[in-house]
DNA sequence: CGACGGCCGATTGTCGACAGTCGCTCATAT
DNA sequence: ATATGAGCGACTGTCGACAATCGGCCGTCG
């Protein structure tokens, strides 16, 4: 019962609480590839059981965060950035032009306004240089409008690749993009939404998430 | 004791058993969408305890091939028409041509007879009419590429897609081309492999997997 | 007669313990 | 010195039991 605290359980199960504390130690760069990651040490420190660790785990594995081996132990993964740009990206590019598609005709009035009021935090983030914050607002951006898709699988591809780009993008990749440009290019996206043509959306999707690793110094933060 | 370069026999875990033995069962349609699975039941049938179901369970999930609800338990899932052509067919083209595009460096002479050694078999189980043998060979075909590809995310994210796009043309798509040009496909492709240009190649690799769904009657079988 | 609220069975979430496997160390033999 | 292989820890894989939660049943009350 120390470092990384686990306290109750409201809502989340035990595994996702272990698996999203994980996630962010990995992403984040606290814990780096080669890093092993042994059950019993994880359970302790989080307060639980190996049983919920281990779904976490296997979890992670299927993001390809870690890798595990047989009686063997897991470790932490790094990501390529063949793979980001060949593969990551294009996929990603996929689900949201799918998703966007599916949710133009879903989204409400409240929808859009709170994706306007992301935006707009995004301004103010951008402006104190809180990058975290930045690219979290980005994610949830993006989130929001895959789950008003309604499209189960597509929300759920989603989530499995997201972690490993931001992986990349906050570990692996030094350069980022201008943080007042990544703002401007969500309001663009939301414009564009409210406008409601659907070729101009994914066209604006695909060029929106393509940008990321166009330029010299490749991508900015996530999303 | 045996020969050399004798193979593990990796008997493989209680989970990974559990895992594919579902997976047969749903891809199959002996379970259909809406199916309650019981954690309980599946572990003395199977013969084991609840916790390689619970894990195998979890896989299946991510696989998307199963939702599971807290407290409340997993069903099957169907897999709609629009999520194959726009969403699971894109993806595996990402990642069939980087994969190919990574193989075609490393293949050997023996992988390329391996390779010729399937689509034989192919013919052979056309014209006996043997349709999931011949199924089972074309999945083989691009899993022994992709292996070779030495990318092992992109291998793990095929074998994540590849489920729910079997589900899909095995149970949900009635429509299955002509065997004997599935086998004929793959000859193709694997001529290109022998010729070596990376730009014929991942072209072949779009077209062959893009060919699933254009014409008539839609889908012929995965792969 | 219908709404409310507590009980009950079914099933999942979690836990602690035990068994199996792997890699390493170190004595032993060549 | 090198190779061999038994022994030893350190983990993971699996199991059976317990706790928590959900949904429906049923009696009660308005």
């Amino acid at each position: 019962m120390s470092g990384l605290g686990l306290r109750r359980v409201p809502s989340l199960s035990r595994r996702e609480h272990v698996a999203e504390i994980l996630r962010e130690a990995i992403t984040s760069g606290r814990l780096k590839p080669g890093d092993r990651l042994v059950e019993l040490d994880l359970a302790a420190e989080l307060g639980t059981s190996r049983a919920p660790v281990r779904e976490a785990l296997r979890q992670l594995e299927q993001e390809g965060l870690i890798a595990s081996y047989p009686y063997r132990g897991s470790e932490v993964l790094g990501v390529s950035q063949d793979e980001v740009e060949q593969v990551l990206v294009p996929i990603r590019i996929t689900l949201e032009r799918f998703a966007f598609g599916k949710a133009l005709e879903k989204l409400t009035d409240a929808d859009l306004d709170a994706l306007q009021g992301l935006v707009d935090d995004m301004l103010v983030a951008a402006g104190a240089g809180e990058a975290e914050r930045l690219a979290d607002l980005d994610i949830r951006f993006h989130e929001l409008v895959i789950t008003r898709s309604e499209q189960r699988h597509c929300l759920q591809m989603w989530k499995t690749i997201q972690p490993r780009v931001r992986a990349y993008f906050r570990r692996d990749a030094p350069a980022h993009a201008d943080p007042a440009d990544v703002a401007r290019q969500h309001q663009e996206l939301l414009d564009v939404l409210r406008a409601g043509d659907l070729d101009v959306v994914l066209d604006a999707v695909e060029r929106h998430i393509h940008i990321h690793l166009t330029p010299p110094g490749a991508g900015d933060d996530v999303g």
